[in-house]
DNA sequence: CTGAAAGCGCTTACAG
DNA sequence: CTGAAAGCGCTTACAG
């Protein structure tokens, strides 16, 4: 492999000039910064970004933490990740998806070996014991979602208020006076720590009777079944109900599914609507879901700018929330 | 942070036997053993991986190449990524999920910077132009899925063949005797080079007539809406037909909800078998669908052991085939 | 079985 | 604006 002594020898300065050409770290005339590059192009040279990690103590690489195993990696996660990768790339480091528990361990093996410059935490609980690690570690790290002690914590996460607000809104233009939520499992350990359905839940008790709206709220955990069965309860206890507000993706699929078993239609007898959703999940069901988009994109690369700044030094990112949008669908409609 | 330095000093060794005790490439005796042990301990030293990777120019990285523009994340391709992270955690290695293009030109930037040991390559084509770039800058690569040509290359994949033998015997048993496979979009330029597509509809053509079945291929692109139109026509073209297979996975569950529309009973009038699909996308449907399960876990682990054997210069692993297994669910039953 | 020392390929004060 | 040199924290022949 070629390496920068190679290049510093064609073009006739020393591997300092070079690596100052590289990083624009110091300046060059215009006529030694030329020869350099030529002589770069000629031999094909790539900085070996292993020596550079040793030599600046900074890697480059910054980790995607991922509960792998409390939350499918679905189509919004494989959106944020993939938003990050760009993100990060554009700034010239590598973004690593790593799975870990909830517990912390893994992390702490992570960072203890200098792999990574900073982590981007997903799925974060409302008391995460792996902001605890990362804080005792003194690793740079920016969450998505929010814990409930935030002073300091360099963080992005979804506006649940204005994403409650503009669906029930929404809804409401429609018509639809008898709305139900579909929250949360209170009997799944995750329910009372995981900030989606916490605070989706407080939205929608607080914005439904600004509109004059009855709040009902029905359980229900995160799989098709339970979206379906949560379907058969809701026309049993509230048959007056003309729109539905879900939560969890994996339920509304079911969700759909299950009013269709029950012989309603869906717009025409029951509209749904998702809260957090990706487009490629919504398409999956016939018809396809009007749905408050997950703003995973955006969600993706404010976390890994935020994170970078961190790492580099720079002012802080203020915290931003961003609201899941409409994005139009088949499954709403005015109410019969 | 603590370093071999400060573990030898305090162990009373030199760094090079810190480093032989590490690893384990010198004998050491047992007592010295000991005092290195117990002085890494009481320092809570962590090796440095880059300086390590540096040094024994082995980075200990390997990336799984994930065609992100031309294939959906979803959740199969979420189980080959587990679980290959797994195996290669399991030997020392971490794994790094990135997104390429199918050009191999990211490709030829992460190869270049000297950041990973090696490549797993997924979702490879029949003609993939990755697989010049690998071999051309000799970087170790194992593939999961198959070139055209295949020498000497080392890869897993999916037994097609005996895939499409399991399902054709099931349904056969049942008493299905009309069947139909629902296969690629001809007209979709990763059709004829996407190895799923062309294997299974091979192994089609040959394993009906064997059981004396008429054989009936639709195309159809993948996507829901466009597995629900291709029931559509299947109905009206061959209304005899009482089970269908199913190559692609998001097309399956379009079919599942288009026979639903066209007041179809899944699996009374018809039977619904996916040939490839990972159980949490199975379990979206309700019914749940009876898929051939795609063997993501096993292939994700036997690709990374492969490269990683590579890597490490041991005798290669021959090429292996799994063929994806019944997993029950209740779009399968005996014909009306 | 153990140690002294060179070297992996860069970055970065420091000096000029 | 440019260069000589130390150093990042390891691994690994080589010698004993």
């Amino acid at each position: 492999m070629v390496n920068m002594r190679d290049v510093a020898h064609r073009a006739g300065v020393s591997i300092a000039t070079v690596s100052f050409v590289l990083n624009g770290t110091k300046p060059v005339t215009a006529a030694t910064r030329a020869r350099v590059e030529q002589s770069m192009a000629d031999l094909g040279y790539r900085r070996n970004v292993v020596a550079r990690a040793l030599a600046s103590r900074r890697t480059h690489i910054i980790a995607m933490a991922y509960p792998a195993l409390d939350h499918k990696f679905g189509f919004s996660a494989a959106e944020f990740f993939t938003s990050a990768a760009d993100a990060a790339r554009k700034q010239d480091y590598h973004l690593v998806l790593w799975p870990v528990g909830n517990d912390g361990s893994e992390l702490t093996e992570l960072v203890g070996q200098g792999l990574v410059d900073g982590v981007v935490l997903m799925e974060v609980q409302l008391d995460d014991p792996r902001v605890a690690v990362l804080q005792k570690t003194a690793t740079p790290f920016a969450l998505i979602g929010r814990t409930s002690a935030l002073e300091g914590l360099s963080h992005v996460d979804i506006d649940f208020d204005r994403t409650v607000e503009d669906a029930i809104g929404y809804l409401h233009g429609l018509g639809h006076r008898q709305l139900a939520l579909i929250s949360g499992n209170l009997n799944d350990p995750l329910f009372s720590t995981y900030g989606p359905y916490v605070r989706s839940e407080a939205a929608y008790r607080r914005v439904a009777p600004e509109y004059g709206l009855e709040t009902v709220v029905l359980e229900c955990s995160g799989s098709s079944l339970a979206g379906q069965d949560a379907m058969a309860r809701l026309v049993r206890d509230h048959p007056d109900t003309t729109a539905v507000l879900i939560v969890n993706e994996f339920a509304a699929l079911g969700a759909v599914a299950g009013l269709n078993r029950l012989g309603l239609r869906v717009p025409d007898d029951i509209s749904v609507l998702p809260l957090l959703m990706a487009p490629e999940m919504a398409a999956l069901t016939n018809p396809a879901l009007t749905i408050m988009r997950t703003p995973g994109p955006e969600l993706g690369q404010l976390g890994t700018e935020a994170l970078i700044r961190q790492v580099e030094g720079a002012d802080p990112l203020p915290p931003q929330l961003v609201p899941a949008k409409l994005y139009p669908g088949a499954t709403t409609g005015p109410p019969r």
